[in-house]
DNA sequence: CGCTGGTTTGAAGGTCGTCAAGAAGGGTGG
DNA sequence: CCACCCTTCTTGACGACCTTCAAACCAGCG
């Protein structure tokens, strides 16, 4: 549970100086609680806010009109929140809060200064909105191409190396709230064939979700069997 | 086929000035022809160059080591290429000329100097990004959610808008060069499959590929159908 | 005319979804 | 402390959707 959660996130693509760190602290300021299963975006709403998560984890997911569900993308903490709705008219999404939650709260117009008056922190977020659109890429990959085992594998380690950057995992595993249930609409399957899937990866001995705590066993195998490379998730050094 | 894809793309979303639409204009002006089946840019390398499309079609695609491969998304006039992964250090997807291709090449640096001079080139070019990563989620939806049908029709009727924004469609249909093949790797299904797919589309009177030509027959039904809506495709008003 | 790339169709099998019901927790109130 | 919820997890049987394999077909082109 670091204390600026974003500020650590841009460090790691960035060198801030003291005074761009005192910038960034900025938006992390606004702070607001947000309890369990709270709108905090709503798909079809004009006039979004944007929010940055200081503590607890966030779904990101689009609903169809008969009730099934697609979840684009859990988001924890140093993760931002509506950022691709400001320039939409209306958001393509909805945020909901899966734990209570500390987020901090800020505007559009605050962002825009920023990114006019500190190219350097500028290009350091638009470098988090491209690795979470990386994620979003190979997360298609995962549901187009691979079958239910390996999709969970596969989402169960980007998971681990995104808490990992964060400092919220260690080599076993990680605290993780999801259930089936959220595993199945993130995955395109059903919660009873995530949980077949689940008992697969137990009984191979490669990972184990129980009680809230995700363990894994033998990262090395369940990489291969996934086809995990975690590149689309590194820094990457800044290019100029 | 416009002369200038881009410009009249942006002018959508913000009314340019004749300066704004001269600097635009630059990012054009650098012509490169591309054979079909070329490669534009290469997964896992490094250092890749930016593209706007001019004329043809591009797919933009991953790669499993196993041969598998998932189409993020098919390009054309007046797309960008490869803006994504400016700020990773590798590229994290491929992209390949699906017809021959007339691009215009442009550098970082060039990108850079406009987004920091022109506030409301920037505006625009950042809603087309943004623009692009919903349809990326939608489609991420459209292969979680929902069934080869729908997601073929879904999949035709959103080819149809973005062509026809693009002036390269009318009432009745498109012309597409993508095979079967190309559907299936979008949609996460076989070629064989789309086939099937692509016949209950053709037998129920909604749409139907024929010699390269996509005639969509009954819209109304088949956007029913595929439960498509277009919102995430729309301009939105300008906010500030 | 035969080759090539793409489309079409059939039959059989596997992965995943649906339906149904039981087990394991965790929280609340008696 | 136990009874009773509720939510979540777990398992089994069955069927649907989609894949795999195999082969025929078709159009364009050298």
């Amino acid at each position: 549970m670091t204390t600026q959660p974003l500020a650590r996130k841009l460090q790691r693509f960035v060198d801030l100086t003291a005074e761009e760190l005192a910038i960034v602290q900025q938006l992390e300021s606004t702070v607001v609680n947000v309890d369990r299963h709270a709108e905090l975006i709503a798909e079809g709403e004009p006039k979004q806010q944007c929010f940055v998560i200081l503590d607890g984890w966030a779904t990101c997911y689009k609903q169809l009109p008969d009730g099934r569900r697609q979840v684009i993308n859990f988001m924890i903490a140093g993760d931002f929140l509506g950022l691709r709705s400001l320039l939409l008219r209306i958001s393509d999404h909805s945020v909901t809060a899966l734990t209570d939650l500390r987020v901090s709260r800020f505007s559009a117009a605050e962002l825009r200064h920023i990114m006019k008056e500190h190219p350097r922190i500028a290009t350091a977020i638009l470098w988090a909105l491209s690795r979470d659109e990386a994620i979003v890429v190979e997360h298609l990959v995962d549901i187009g191409r691979r079958n239910a085992m390996e999709r969970l594998g596969h989402f169960i380690l980007e998971l681990g190396e995104r808490l990992a950057s964060a400092g919220l995992a260690d080599e076993a595993g990680y605290d993780c709230p999801l259930r089936q249930e959220d595993f199945a609409d993130a995955l395109g399957l059903t919660a009873i064939h995530v949980n077949r899937s689940f008992r697969q990866l137990r009984e191979r001995r490669l990972a184990d979700l129980n009680k809230r705590r995700m363990t894994i066993h033998d990262r090395t195998t369940l990489a291969e069997l996934a086809q995990f490379t975690d590149t689309y998730l590194e820094p990457g050094s800044l290019s100029s």
